[in-house]
DNA sequence: AAGCATTTGTAATTTATTGCACAAATGCTG
DNA sequence: CAGCATTTGTGCAATAAATTACAAATGCTT
């Protein structure tokens, strides 16, 4: 049984939904609300939430607590992510001071940089290595997972030098760059210019149609 | 003629490429070549590009001068677009101080936080304004397009806020959060969180199917 | 407890996106 | 200049994802 890529966005977008409307007391949800708020047919989500099981009560709806607990399994970890960060920068900084950096299914193990007033030092409690040292270091702390955070130019090479790192199984890019990655290794990216240039490619679409909608509502 | 956005997507791609094929002098790239190095079929590159016209030369290849002018014409804004960024905290200065952020589509105007430190002095170069006065600067200064860095908590106010300024056409989110954008405002998001889930979900069903590869490489 | 308004779960359909396969061009070689 | 190896552009097939439509449950009302 595999689960397409677009359901599990939603449910992580479900599961914070569940989380929020559990905080503030409420009981019982529709699909329907679940829709208009997120933005999404209530048949989507419907088939999103019967895909592991029939959750919901027909007449009534989803139990806000049992739909969350249901949610949170489906997206539990088995342990918990070895994680390092390469790039102690602006992004790195925001990254590491967030909220939702705190989660108990991974732990950031390692920070790389190529400053000399970082490197040597625990930034945030955690150690900070040169670059040139991300082999190693992600092979003898049994680091899976590689935050990249650093400057596009510098991208490659710190995914060359951490896949030879035998622990390594995937990493997740915040770099507007092209780079590649064996196949062994699981890549996902997140592209801020990409997803601008897109914005004012579809702005502009739109304004030649006059006002006609196209393009990703909500 | 509408464009789906897998393939904008696509095409943003092609065209750093051939931007940095340019620079390293190189005058023509095959379809598979291009499709090796992003890891895209063949087949796509050549229905994405020949989309908007007969680009390439049959037995030889894109050149890769002409391609990139072509991509960028296809790109291209019709002008500058009016930007303001909500959230000048760690993710906002790391967008501002980002290479990729001094591009010829757009300007930023306006910025806006809460922070009485940051509030009414010029940021690298733009003036800030408190978050309070969203609405009203915006249509001042005839924004169009919102860049949202503010916390989770503070997204959905910003939003309502924004939406009162008629002059306003997209927003693009960095936050974590669900926000409900009304219709006509087209909004775009990056998720770096619900990436990062992404990322552990399928390394995990990677791990359940014993090495069998799935999700999306590269 | 029968009737009714809801709401789920899912089979069937539609739409969107990707991949295949091959004719049509191109340029090189002898 | 004929033959051959490439490589594009594109109709068609295959796959993926979203939407529709409706039977089956549920609980409320009378």
């Amino acid at each position: 049984m595999k689960v397409a890529e677009p359901t599990v966005e939603r449910l992580i977008q479900y599961y914070r939904l569940m989380s929020s409307m559990k905080e503030e007391g409420r009981k019982v949800v529709s699909s329907l609300q679940i829709g208009e708020i997120l933005g999404i047919k209530a048949s989507q989500v419907r088939k999103d939430l019967s895909y592991f099981g029939e959750i919901g009560k027909r007449g009534v709806g989803y139990h806000v607590n049992r739909l969350c607990t249901h949610i949170e399994n489906i997206l539990a970890s088995p342990r918990v992510w070895r994680v390092a960060l390469a790039g102690v920068g602006n992004l790195g900084a925001a990254l590491m001071g967030h909220a939702a950096f705190k989660s108990y299914k991974f732990s950031v193990e390692a920070l790389f940089d190529v400053d000399p007033e970082k490197v040597g030092r625990k930034i945030m409690g955690v150690d900070c290595f040169h670059s040139d040292e991300i082999a190693k270091v992600m092979e003898d702390r049994n680091i899976e997972v590689l935050l990249l955070a650093v400057p596009a130019a510098a991208a490659q090479s710190c995914v060359d030098h951490a896949v030879r790192s035998p622990t390594l199984k995937g990493i997740l890019a915040f770099t507007p760059a092209t780079v590649i990655v064996p196949d062994r290794i699981l890549f996902y990216r997140v592209d801020i210019f990409v997803e601008l240039e897109k914005l004012l490619f579809f702005l502009k679409e739109r304004e030649k149609n006059n006002f006609q909608p196209s393009g990703k509502l909500i």
